[in-house]
DNA sequence: CGCAGGCCCTGGTAGC
DNA sequence: TGCTACCAGGGCCTGC
């Protein structure tokens, strides 16, 4: 699933893929991709066609590309999305959501989504981000990120570390795959209580977060390829990475104990039973 | 305000 | 074989 490594290499590909192009038109499937986007599919089109991308932004899982005239086009993957090239007149492939088409008539940009939890907005409201993306914290890798600051309100919670750490206004771009392997890297149990936390031990997990996270942007970038602008978050370019997410039965790398799946926030936790033991009093 | 849980969505697969 | 149930889970929304 996409989460902030995979989103960042679809930045990196956008970046290079349509940065500077100038759209010139736009075709719209099924009516689920533009539900953030109010004004509808028509109003969509209209305010995109002739406009010039200026960058590809991102923060946590959004992206967006700033436009010429200070809108932007925001996109969210949810848990399928993707962004290809294409040439034109190539068959539409199945799931197709959205086409973009370039003024200089070179290969076009498709949003493709089969569980359409992703979906487009145009943001025209003038505002330095969008608007759906002022409440996102900043993530982790971003230079401006507050550790002291994260680290005060992180021990003011009460509640779950993990269900922090996927507490987008908290910390942005960690998602269930990367909360789990850094918590297995932190040898913390996901239910341990966020205000039983010493400050040094979140300076700690917060050491790996990044580096999972940057481990994981290593190795999307290294599978890149210039005219496919990756990637599904499904393609398991990092799965051989993994350490305990998805590896139910399987010895733990560091201390070979039978790694665990539990079922927790309605969704699958993997964790190490030896190396991140349930703590006292824990808060799921 | 903080926090928890429901809901949205579809294709693959396990089980009967 | 064909049906049902379950699974993947990010983010918005609601209710307490």
């Amino acid at each position: 699933m996409p989460e902030l490594p995979e989103v960042e290499t679809v930045r990196r590909g956008l970046d290079r893929f349509a940065v500077g192009r100038t759209i010139a038109d736009v075709d719209i499937f099924g009516p689920r991709t533009l539900r953030r986007h109010p004004a509808g599919p028509a109003d969509f089109v209209g305010r995109l066609r002739g406009r010039r991308v200026v960058a590809a932004c991102r923060r946590g899982k959004y992206l967006w590309l700033r436009l010429d005239d200070s809108s932007h086009l925001l996109g969210h993957l949810g848990m399928s999305g993707q962004f290809l090239t294409a040439a034109p007149g190539d068959p539409d492939p199945k799931h197709l959501r959205a086409r973009f088409r370039f003024a200089d008539a070179g290969p076009e940009l498709r949003f493709v989504d089969q569980r359409t939890f992703g979906g487009l907005a145009l943001d025209d409201s003038g505002g330095e981000i969008p608007a759906a993306v002022v409440h996102i914290a900043l993530d982790p890798i971003d230079p401006a990120f507050d550790d002291a600051a994260f680290a005060d309100r992180l021990r003011r919670r009460r509640t779950g570390v993990k269900r922090a750490l996927l507490d987008q206004t908290l910390i942005s771009g960690v998602g269930n795959i990367y909360a789990d392997e850094a918590l297995w890297r932190a040898r913390m149990h996901y239910a341990r209580g966020t205000d039983t936390l010493r400050r040094a031990d979140v300076v700690h997990l917060l050491e790996q977060v990044r580096a999972v996270l940057d481990d994981a942007i290593t190795a999307g970038g290294t599978s890149f390829d210039s005219l496919y602008v990756n990637v599904n978050g499904e393609s398991g370019y990092f799965d051989r990475s993994l350490s305990a997410y998805g590896r139910e039965g399987e010895p733990c790398p560091r201390c070979g104990a039978l790694i665990r799946r539990e079922r927790f926030m309605n969704r699958s936790s993997y964790r190490c039973p030896r190396c991140q033991r349930t703590p006292r009093e824990p808060r799921w």
